[in-house]
DNA sequence: ACTTGAAGCTGTAGCTGCTACAAGTTTTAC
DNA sequence: GTAAAACTTGTAGCAGCTACAGCTTCAAGT
């Protein structure tokens, strides 16, 4: 059983381990955080295990592993006696997409870099940037180089 | 006026693009890619400069420009007289995402590769990987890695 | 001319991982 | 006791497509 005190507010949980009220309760929705105890007026209340939790959480999202992968770390790491063979699966898969992601990236970058330095700063007509957007001919690497969304 | 034969169907541009036609809908739809020539029958018609423009867009994509990005090319690319300084501003920016991303993501290898190359392959109890994810004091970086979203 | 099957049409819902309302209720502090 | 802050649920939105369902049209073969 979790610790007697349950008082943490689903704000202060949010504070805490750096993310919103609504995160909290999009992760009690879809099933990764469980569902929180409920004062009389029916507001969640929480304790330290939640606070754990939700770090844990917050932590690998912040490593990039998908929620998916996150519901299965949370399962595994409730389940201290087991290897952690499948743990270090999930782990070397993730490895693996950053590395991927990681050499597509640099490929784009050269790319961008080539085409902005080449750009002789004239009319669109003459625009080295719009030249190698309209024709892959321009570029360095034959192949698509796989988007890069979320750069944010 | 473009070219008199407007005669490629959705699905024949959808080849020559390296796209789909759902996305060749989709784009017109949200206004990048104008409204095409329709048969008797309601078919979509088009000719090689719809092909040109879609080339031009899935370029762009693959370049990692987001859509409102291309949108604002493609109005450039229409006025070839324009000094193409605006769109040495968007590569601009754009690369600078890039080189940022490309940061964090190669601090986000280094981490996972620590702890992947650290789990000496026991009971998770001890499995430094989930100890890692648990406690972020274990990380070089003080700072969160930002995520990694997308790495398909 | 007729049939068949592929390809097209519209409209809507789904994906990921949240985020942002709106409209109402509870808690907390004074 | 009251006012403000924080909470509640439910729903819709973001990007950039993708995938249906249920129907229509087109192209090719006979």
């Amino acid at each position: 059983m979790p610790s007697r005190s349950q008082s943490i507010s689903i704000g202060e949980l949010a504070r805490r381990t750096d993310c919103k009220p609504e995160t909290v309760r999009y992760y009690e929705r879809i099933g990764i955080l469980r569902d929180a105890l409920r004062t009389e007026g029916g507001q969640r209340r929480y304790g330290e295990d939640a606070v754990r939790r939700l770090t844990f959480i917050r932590h690998a999202r912040d490593f990039g592993f998908s929620v998916d992968a996150v519901r299965e770390l949370l399962a595994m790491s409730d389940q201290p006696d087991m290897p952690c063979q499948e743990v270090d699966a999930i782990a070397k898969h993730h490895l693996e997409k950053v590395e991927s992601r990681l050499q597509r990236l640099s490929v784009l970058r050269d790319e961008l870099q080539r085409m902005v330095t080449q750009c002789a700063g004239g009319k669109i007509e003459s625009c080295r940037i719009i030249e190698v957007i309209s024709d892959h001919q321009h570029c360095i690497s034959e192949t698509a180089h796989g988007g890069a969304q979320d750069l944010g």
